[in-house]
DNA sequence: AAGTGCAATTGACAAAAGTAAGGAATGCAT
DNA sequence: ATGCATTCCTTACTTTTGTCAATTGCACTT
């Protein structure tokens, strides 16, 4: 009788509400820190139980976690990049152990805190594309922020990586809860003058005005090597590469070729790109770059020069590496 | 020798640079999940070591860690009370084990977690006064909302619980990186012909019209019992008190009288109140009630049929106590 | 009414995190 | 240089948290 008065007692005003109990346990657990046992105590449950709770509660994305960004943006080496390059603020991640793709991530993960206190409602966001956009909207947390648009800053392309221009503005606005404006055209086409002509199309130019609207953009810096993503994604050849690098080419952005000063470097590739052009993307509000990379630097130093970085994030070494470019 | 060499090559590089330590540690902890014997080995300290850099990153705000309002805005009770009210929306957070203050911390946590989400760069935001009022901006987390301007509701008056009016809206302001427009003039004068002059100064009058200028506020309700902060404050003495109950009065919502609609009520202190008119706070924006308390109940049911609160913040049991009133 | 499948819960054990007392390195005054 | 105070770090120990296989209660079939 007394594990059947036991076992009564436990099962009906123990178990609090449904998932109610979830949201109990995480509030003890995380706005009063209780440590899981006394929460299993007023709850009349296993502690066992109370930590199925809290992972629930983690699961669900009940709990958000994250670092100040003034711990990013006010240190020594922030301030330093920020001030080099006139820039309103530079957001700087550790450094990682071994520098491989997981840079990207940190450095994606750092925007991804950032970017909703840099948006506002009513703000216009060109998107540019690459496998950090992509990390970015990836490890975004979602929230929403009234009357967002999201543009896509260049055309589509069929990547190897699995993600596509329209996915990263897509999974962006939806992760922001803003509006998407998609570009629906490839980002190259074969012949300049069917660029011309889609660009003529009612729907496209719509689209394509759109994104001059924007009064932010986010973006990233590519490389200029043979595993760079323009050459894979198809976008140029090898060939083509060679002979813009041999005109000055030290990075890509938003599909283009630029140099030291961030100029767009003219060539085979312009008249066919279904991209923003550059020029709309000096002088916004915001232009935050993230990118990191030794092979990345003066890419990103030209992004600043050229007048399209006002925000950058990267990491520590990165950093390191722009302030030391001459 | 070997000691030596240990030494040396673990002072140098181990530590990584001053502070940076702990903003590497906090990131490797919070955002890769990596736990601290790993942490430790890679920044060549001991575990301890690492267990004091967390502490520190906590304890200088590093860290940020809430839950999403939706947690207590969606859920079922979150909703009924919503929708029997007509409100954009309400926050309920859990019961407190045993009711006492605590329950008014509790719920002030709450708000202080919801109400950066609510207010936007432009904001002009009325703020009442009350322990409430308080305990939610000691709460609140350190943030900026741009161009935010928080404007006292209601003049000043002496209380013995070591807050006053300005200190509300003063803390709050700093609290939210916003400007702040304090009511220097006390809210209660001992003759109506007093208060009339008063409102005539040209200072008083430019704050008393920025507060007409409001598109969201913030206050609670008070009750209307011999402990009530309008009695200990000195506002209104006991016989008042008692003859504005006997005419009905069943709150008190900003230094004011209201009954069962919500309606304030007329009486010896009406002209001697320094304070927003309560007919500029119906149909806002956005009117925030935070309250929690069985004595409270038909106050804040009053609030919301008044058309005052369009947002709620209270407890479980208090949410369940207003929809369970006629 | 007994059987079956499922999800929630539990107790016992393992891992991780927190604590406190002691110990090296650093800087400063003598 | 020596001693002293301070800061930061470490080792050894305690508490808290996480894991997992086993159990319980419950809805639904047979």
């Amino acid at each position: 009788m007394g594990a059947q008065g036991y076992n009564l007692r436990k099962r009906k005003p123990g178990k609090v509400s449904g998932d109610n109990a979830v949201i109990e346990a995480a509030w003890m657990y995380y706005h009063e820190d209780l440590n899981q046992n006394e929460i299993a105590k007023r709850l009349h449950v296993s502690r066992a139980t109370v930590v199925n709770y809290l992972q629930e509660a983690r699961e669900l994305g009940m709990i958000r976690l994250s670092m100040r960004p003034e711990v990013f943006t006010t240190h020594e080496l922030a301030v330093a990049l920020r001030d080099k390059f006139s820039l309103q603020s530079a957001y700087i991640v550790p450094d990682a152990p071994q520098g491989n793709d997981a840079d990207i991530e940190r450095v994606a993960k750092g925007a991804a805190e950032w970017l909703p206190e840099l948006l506002q409602p009513g703000d216009r966001l060109g998107v540019a594309w690459g496998q950090t956009i992509y990390a970015l909207a990836e490890a975004l947390e979602p929230t929403h922020i009234d009357d967002l648009y999201v543009s896509q800053l260049v055309g589509s392309m069929t990547t190897p990586y699995g993600f596509t221009a329209e996915i990263c503005s897509t999974k962006l606005s939806q992760k922001l809860g803003a509006n998407c404006i998609n570009l629906h055209v490839p980002a190259i086409v074969s012949d300049p003058d069917l660029a011309s002509r889609l660009r003529q199309e009612p729907i496209i130019r719509d689209q394509l005005a759109a994104l001059s609207n924007c009064n932010k953009a986010l973006f990233a810096i590519g490389t200029c090597t043979a595993e760079s993503h323009v050459v894979v994604s198809g976008v140029a050849s090898t060939e083509m590469l060679a002979s813009y690098v041999g005109r000055g080419a030290i990075g890509v952005m938003c599909g283009q070729f630029i140099d030291v000063a961030g100029k767009p470097i003219d060539g085979p590739l312009s008249e066919r790109l279904m991209s923003v052009s550059l020029s709309k993307l000096v002088g916004l509000e915001m232009g935050l770059l993230v990118s990191v990379g030794k092979d990345r630097v003066k890419g990103m130093v030209a992004a600043c020069v050229g007048g399209y970085a006002t925000h950058i994030v990267t990491d520590a070494a990165t950093a390191t590496a722009m302030l030391d470019d001459v």
